[in-house]
DNA sequence: CTGTTAGCGCCTTCAG
DNA sequence: CTGAAGGCGCTAACAG
């Protein structure tokens, strides 16, 4: 029954085993520490832990930080959590830093410049020991830059038109090909975007891709003037309503730039009786997990979040090593379901 | 131009501000401390921070928090940041605590107990200063207990049977029961419940809820022996499955115990062609953020998220003042959508 | 008003 | 193999 767990004791300290056991401080530090646990005797070492263990001793990380100058969190900084796209890359990048025993903390921005340079602030001054940064506008690249010369920063899954930062990004050029040619496929000729905000680089690129297919294939686009100010919800619905009030006609597909703005123009063309796929076909960006599930389900880009995030842990951890690390560029995959259909 | 912010320098320490400014460490430490700065005389204060904000003086919180015991942070497990009614709960709870400097470090338990253990184990290593658990099993109450003699800990969203901890809950008892009457006002007679995890206390109540009232209203369920492991898409659809399965005939509304398992239900109705809500009527629970604009628009029961972190927040701000709190137990509304429809 | 001193809990030399 | 001593950066007494 090794695992006694008083949870009982407030703080006991190194001092107070040492007491128990009836030995120095410096022998129980050593008795408890994997790394140097054999420069002690054996007898010793297992009177010790097991004193530890009936006290509750839990080792305090924060003496342990000012000490050792490390704090073993890695601070993530996000845009919005009720964007589920970034659960999957929470979970990939937490799986691979917890298995070098350290703890991410995570902060939401929500999207606004002043958040991001305070939190940012308050990490440094915590002082983890990297960052991970997925909610970077270009607004704040400089603040971020300057960072990063105090300590390893990767930035992952948007990516940040001109840094210098080791980057974790998907091919959003190739995201937006990839849709152009299903429309194109699919035989449809007039087609339109419903943009995502233009500083963050993610929307800027997938448009150029889907722009580039689009001129290839000989696709024409319907130019709708306003952008989304946030990849959200109601701002699919806003753009989705200023397509519907245009001069110009109806596209016969649509490629709304994330998944939760497919969901706002869906209710928009719900509202007014325009059916999804029969008279017009839509499409989103990053496979939410429930965008599958809703009607008509929505084909979609898949987004490999757990990859990102596994590899922005796993280059966190090299650049605390002190090794150089290269930028991943991942490839993204259509997902074909019932939102869109080929023009007879 | 009072922020220079100097980040390039990597640690600026009080002693390097002193030496600079000709000072003592103390008396930059004051200086620096809006608590004590009245105690420095305004000529040398006014020094003192153009010289740490030249240098780029950050606080270094570990070691504030190794002399003062307190870490500014707000320990915060979850279960599922998938699970999206948590979103509005941490921007609640956020907002509360960061109006105190201190801010929320997040962490996922994934629904597992022994990631719980971990989990609670680390942050208490971590020392920080109170915690807010929305992730509590049953199995889970007697260690969260332990911590919580020595630390603050309130338990929010997800009720814990038999605790002694400060809870922040909504009544879902009177949320079952709100279903109930919906359906029986919609002349349902019929009806069924796609149940969640027996161990994590909202749903037995739900459940509790919802069945009292339809004993009240002389409605008929048909039960469904199978519950959710974890109350998300893929389970909501093995356990609709489960009902279609049934010899018993299918009832006319069904109650899944929440909006993911809802969806999942979804999927699995629309597989045979069932359609909602004309053949079946559907309700989910916590009016996530994209259930009003997926089609059918789901009725569900609004949870006060928001309200929740927020009164959590308070709540742990208080304990920390050394107040005696009260738990609090908020109402739950049903928001009907097209998912139901009144029988004729 | 400012300087001095001590120590939070831990780890890492350096001696024995 | 174990003990002693110093210090990470900061703040809270206590002096002056």
């Amino acid at each position: 029954m090794s695992k006694r767990q008083n949870l009982n004791a407030g703080s006991v300290t190194l001092l107070d085993v040492a007491r128990e056991a009836g030995v120095h401080v410096s022998t129980v530090s050593r008795a408890l520490d994997p790394a140097h646990h054999a420069r002690v005797k054996e007898a010793t070492r297992q009177h010790i832990e097991a004193v530890a263990d009936r006290l509750g001793y839990r080792p305090d990380m924060v003496a342990r930080g000012l000490k050792s100058g490390r704090t073993a969190t890695v601070g993530v900084i996000v845009a919005d959590l009720g964007n589920t796209f970034i659960t999957p890359v929470i979970h990939g990048l937490t799986a691979a830093v917890e298995a070098a025993g350290m703890m991410p903390m995570i902060a939401e921005t929500e999207d606004n410049s002043d958040r991001f340079a305070n939190i940012l602030d308050h990490m440094l001054s915590r002082r983890v020991d990297a960052m991970v940064v997925m909610s970077a506008r270009s607004a704040d690249r400089d603040i971020l830059e300057a960072a990063g010369r105090i300590l390893p920063i990767v930035v992952a899954g948007r990516p940040l038109e001109g840094t210098t930062l080791p980057e974790v990004v998907v091919d959003e050029h190739a995201g937006g090909r990839l849709i152009a040619e299903h429309f194109a496929d699919l035989g449809h000729r007039t087609v339109a975007q419903l943009r995502g905000p233009v500083d963050v680089a993610n929307f800027p690129r997938r448009d150029q891709g889907f722009s580039d297919a689009c001129r290839e294939r000989g696709l024409e686009q319907v130019l709708v003037p306003e952008t989304a100010t946030v990849p959200v919800i109601a701002e699919g619905r806003r753009i989705m309503d200023a397509l519907i009030n245009l001069a110009a006609g109806m596209p016969t597909a649509i490629f709304a730039h994330n998944d939760l703005m497919a969901l706002g123009a869906l209710s928009r063309l719900r509202q007014d009786c325009v059916r999804v796929p029969d008279d017009v076909s839509l499409v989103g960006y990053n496979d939410l997990p429930m965008v599958g599930h809703v009607t008509p389900s929505l084909t979609t880009v898949k987004y490999p979040g757990m990859d990102v995030g596994r590899l922005a842990g796993e280059m966190i951890l090299r650049l605390l090593g002190g090794e150089q690390v290269e930028g991943h560029t991942l490839t993204p995959q259509l997902v074909a379901r019932e939102s869109t259909r080929a023009l007879e």
